[in-house]
DNA sequence: CGGCTGTTTGATGAGTGTCAACGAATGTGG
DNA sequence: CCACATTCGTTGACACTCATCAAACAGCCG
């Protein structure tokens, strides 16, 4: 099976939502990074067995009592904020193993509303257990500080300030860079975002995007077709990425 | 002595830099909050007494290794990052009780530069006697996943698509609560940040932001001079800056 | 006083948001 | 399986914001 059919099928949500963290497929980028096998045993007992949740259904909202961290299994989600008009703004999007409902552990509710962008599969870690748990094993809250500081260190490195096209250039990279240290394919993916989905995460217009991923595309940078993106010329893209 | 008084002795440095935690004034933000007065103590032990450093130097540097969190214990820092055309870019600025260098937790060298805005005194908290410390005392490690949780959850929050007024607007109002927070005065304060540090830091030119300072000044919104800001029009300000 | 750095001002053009309309794709119910 | 409705993506015209360049000005320190 090629890489890319693989990650078709983990958005088809074919794969065994039994799994525990032993067998996982992405245990490596996940919160069990790095622990002994009695370490992910203890683990396994506080973590529920991976859920299918519905496209467009929400894990959790925008205010609830926050109690659990959640981390991808299969397929995609997004985090969104509402702003004072009470339009939806997105701040994140989530690949398997990554850790989603951080921004609640400061304030005891969750500060953003998670939704699956496509039938997808979760795991719920309630926190508290998961703290009880660390005072035994500190690495697992260390790979937790761990996986916090890589967000920090994400989320402020963005540029705010470079023109439409590098935004594109580097949000495609940076997916595609995501999709290869989970075992995917980064040079063809599957991408089961909406235009008007990706330009509201980069801050701009539908239109202003659609015209920029034609150009990229005319340029031959990419090719992107039924949501399924190949990066064409990975050098090039990088370039336009950084200015 | 007035709140703007104490503010810009901040800025001076009168402060007593043998200050243990306990006595700290800002112990309540930063990360001894909450502990109880036998926790107090160990952390003191690990923690050296504060240290003054001079205007424009550095705490530490990009790509050097990580071995320490630092809190700001009074003055002003900022952190800052190169761009691959070697420019600098501002991604935050530091107000007492404020924790730095969390970025290095992931990879174990810092991901940015943190230098002194003006003469500063900083606590320095060796990062793994801190881990050692927090298994005797896991509310101490919960005290720092909050302060990482707050983080992300104001990075993400960060509007990316809005116009030059609303981005200062929203820069003081965000300025104006972080010193409310620590007993400074939220209406009028010292702001020992050069207006080209702070376009840079919103992601707009050395001009526009003059412009648009000067708009707020002349519909007087604000007032700014001799690095006092004074806010005018709170309501008003926050208008502009949500949209 | 002169030399720096930081800030202001004006003129100009490129890049993007907005509006409006259309076309393509997808979903729904008969 | 087809007709229809709805969402999603595309295209063009236009206005406006903001970055850029150039130059002058203000404040500061030796």
């Amino acid at each position: 099976m090629s890489k890319l059919q693989r990650n078709i099928q983990n958005y088809k949500n074919i794969v065994n939502t039994k799994t525990k963290c032993q067998k996982c497929s992405v245990n490596t980028l996940c919160l069990p990074s790095g622990l002994s096998s009695s370490e992910l045993l203890d683990l396994d007992k506080v973590i529920a067995p991976s859920k299918i949740v519905d496209k467009n259904k929400p894990l959790f909202s925008y205010g609830e009592k926050f109690d659990s961290l959640y981390v991808v299994h299969s397929g995609m989600f997004k985090s969104t904020t509402v702003n004072e008009e009470g339009k939806e703004r997105i701040i994140s999007f989530h690949l398997p193993g990554e850790v989603m409902g951080l921004d609640g552990i400061h304030s005891d509710f969750y500060e953003s509303t998670v939704t699956a962008l496509t039938m997808s599969s979760y795991c719920k870690i309630p926190y508290k257990q998961l703290m009880d748990l660390s005072i035994e094993h500190p690495v697992i809250q260390q790979n937790l500080l761990k996986v916090m500081s890589k967000e920090i260190y994400s989320c402020k490195k963005n540029h705010i300030d470079i023109g439409s096209t590098a935004k594109l250039a580097l949000f495609i990279k940076t997916l595609s860079y995501r999709f290869e240290i989970r075992g995917y394919s980064g040079k063809e993916f599957f991408l089961p975002i909406s235009q008007r989905d990706i330009a509201n995460y980069l801050g701009m217009a539908e239109e202003t995007l659609s015209r920029v991923f034609k150009k990229l595309q005319k340029s031959e940078m990419v090719k992107y077709k039924k949501h399924i993106l190949t990066i064409l010329k990975k050098e090039e893209l990088e370039n336009i990425a950084e200015s």
